[in-house]
DNA sequence: TAAAATTTAATTGTACACAATTAAATTTTA
DNA sequence: TAAAATTTAATTGTGTACAATTAAATTTTA
């Protein structure tokens, strides 16, 4: 490897794409979700609003903070993302009496309506990207615990 | 568990968070990036830009294309970023004179200038986040796996 | 309890990300 | 070789992301 040379420069192996963690976890995680992309379009959603619903359905009403904690994302990312969805007529947005600082997303008939309709998507997308189930639930597992290192 | 309760309805659960293999990525690679951040701000970059330079460090000149496609972005995201980092002198633009249609991305003395100063970026990162090497590696591993069977 | 600190969303501004379309250049094909 | 098809970037429009700030409500503290 010559450092002079006029197209290639000597190179620092952990300054190459492969060799890092964060190219793999950015460009994995855009293509899996564009994967998605195609099984949500059928039904009118992004997949972040998908997985505000996947929340809603487990607990019908979320508060914008509950429901950043879990995606960890803020205020700034989901108010409008929650304005659509709330056009939509999917989610409702009501202030907390209680705490006028809170708003409460809950689930509307519609958001409810998508449900059954979307059950299969995790499953569909497993299947057609033929990972075996253990290096599924391997990666998963070690994600989540990066996850629980960044957070 | 109760289908009809008010607050939680019964709950496939593919369809929690933490057994998808979508969110964890997701969310670890926003976190991730986020990590990088404070390391890349000093130099006024930001993660998608350093990516770029990480590429033309290796070689100096490389079309849209080429770029595109080692980083999964198209036109639509890299001609407004190339477009913002030419304005701060840290690449060139140019056509291909062979071909008219290719861009051809040139690395600048500004942009060269910024390779040793961020060259400790991800080990840092790697150290600040305590994770085991061995890990480190499996996960690595496992992500490019699986970003060739999405590709 | 009144002032200070904190919490919660919303807002503002910048930067991706990507689908779809456009336009120019090049390559392929009839 | 002229027309058709393809390739390459740029453009347009929508939707996240996120840092930083703002404003209102609530909690803590002096």
């Amino acid at each position: 490897m010559n450092a002079s040379s006029a197209s290639v420069s000597s190179v620092n192996p952990i300054q190459q794409l492969e060799n890092q963690l964060c190219f793999p976890l950015y460009a994995a995680s855009r293509m899996l979700t564009k994967a998605y992309q195609p099984l949500l379009q059928e039904f009118d959603l992004t997949y972040p609003q998908y997985l505000v619903l996947l929340l809603l359905w487990e607990h019908q009403e979320r508060t914008v903070k509950e429901l950043g904690e879990h995606l960890l994302l803020d205020s700034g990312t989901l108010t409008p993302l929650l304005k659509r969805m709330e056009q939509r007529q999917l989610i409702s947005r009501r202030r907390d009496p209680r705490d006028e600082r809170s708003v409460i997303i809950g689930l509307l008939p519609a958001g409810e309506a998508l449900r059954q309709p979307t059950c299969r998507i995790p499953e569909q997308l497993f299947e057609k990207m033929g990972f075996p189930l253990t290096e599924f639930e391997a990666l998963r597992d070690q994600l989540n615990n990066l996850l629980t290192r960044l957070r």
